[in-house]
DNA sequence: TGGCCTTTGAAGCCT
DNA sequence: AGGCTTCAAAGGCCA
């Protein structure tokens, strides 16, 4: 988002990414599904059936990506209206925060199922997760929740190399004041391993923090429980060259919701494919009250200030050319040309597809 | 075994 | 400046 990165704008720029859904037609038969029902579900199942069988026909991707358009477009729209409205909420909405002590007091609420669900089914998945998503943001104290932390200039951020430090204020970010833990309720069942680990789980710098990820080309499921960022590559094969540790990205609004709600999904619809499950969630996600979206452009902004604190010289580009996590060197430059070159090729047959 | 799929958003790159 | 590309998570599927 431009004014999340545009000097000053961020923070606050991310809950003004709301979408007036009302404004879109389409949006309107999702406004009440906050609760994502079984109809949706089967309606959705059927429609995945329905684009297997497409996809069986050499027009199924140009229709995938038609409807990658719509929700494309529909995005840009969001954010022209944002846009439109950022100025008028910037700050607005930390003045008179929709959801005072967020995230703790959101907790119970708007996703309950996905926290304490019956379903055995539920809890093993989210055992498999290990914790909420949203936990990852947990060690902040509570007043880093507070919408506009007073010790925390909210364009911190933004202004790399000026206040990208990690200053005295960072302890105020991991530590623990026991009310602020004392406020977790018992019913967290994802409450985070890491806060109760010892220093083991500690990254390097001492501090623990949800996006280091573990060594495994995939994440491990309890990364988050590990409160660990960084991947500390040490494949026994490739132990010529001492890797350092992949420090991953921010996690954004959506890979957050996505993160909370991936095992209700699971568990409501049985399906396990995680591209399926996505377009679920990317639908659930457009379906999302500005409110409750507005919780989790917070959350992926705290989840940046709070990188950019742990990690001031990391950038996005780390990842970016390296190709594969991060890792530096020849091969993987040049593996990470092949896979560029590949999606440009995949896109220009598309764009073919498409011409005739 | 590793890439693909699929989603949105952030950020870097490129023109 | 604006458009394009990559990466972030996830796990089944397939070559």
């Amino acid at each position: 988002m431009p004014q999340l990165s545009s000097g000053g704008g961020d923070d606050l720029g991310a809950n003004d990414e709301m979408i007036a859904f009302k404004d879109e037609g389409e949006q309107e038969e999702k406004i009440q599904e906050n609760a994502f029902t079984e109809r949706d579900l089967a309606d959705l199942k059927s429609s995945l059936v329905n684009e297997s069988e497409i996809n069986q026909s050499p027009s199924a991707a140009a229709i995938r990506r038609g409807q990658q358009g719509e929700q494309r477009s529909f995005a840009e729209k969001h954010r022209e209206h944002l846009d439109g409205v950022s100025k008028q909420q910037d700050g607005g909405m930390y003045k008179t925060p929709a959801y005072p002590g967020y995230p703790f007091l959101m907790l119970p609420d708007p996703y309950p199922s996905s926290v304490s669900t019956s379903s055995n089914k539920v809890s093993v998945v989210q055992q498999s997760h290990g914790m909420h998503p949203l936990t990852s943001l947990l060690p902040y104290g509570n007043d880093h929740f507070s919408p506009s932390p007073p010790h925390l200039p909210t364009d911190m951020s933004q202004k790399t190399g000026v206040h990208r430090h990690q200053s005295q204020d960072l302890s105020g970010y991991y530590s623990l004041p026991p009310g602020g833990v004392g406020q977790i309720t018992p019913s967290m069942g994802w409450f985070p391993h890491s806060l109760m680990l010892g220093p083991s789980s500690m990254h390097p710098t001492g501090i623990p923090h949800p996006a280091i990820v573990p060594p495994t080309g995939k994440q491990e499921h309890d990364q988050y429980d590990r409160g660990m960022y960084v991947k500390q590559q040490v494949e026994p094969k490739r132990e010529k060259e001492p890797k350092k540790p992949v420090i991953k990205k921010p996690l954004n609004a959506f890979m957050l919701y996505m993160k909370e709600m991936r095992a209700k999904v699971i568990a409501e619809c049985t399906l396990k494919e995680s591209a399926a499950i996505n377009q679920i969630l990317g639908r659930r996600w457009h379906a999302l009250t500005r409110e409750e979206q507005a919780k989790y452009y917070e959350l992926a902004r705290k989840e940046r200030q709070l990188h950019m604190q742990l990690y001031p010289t990391w950038s996005a580009r780390d990842n970016y050319e390296a190709g594969l996590s991060g890792v530096a060197g020849e091969k993987n430059k040049a593996d990470w040309g092949k896979k560029k070159r590949r999606k440009r090729e995949k896109q220009q047959d598309s764009n073919t597809d498409n011409s005739l």
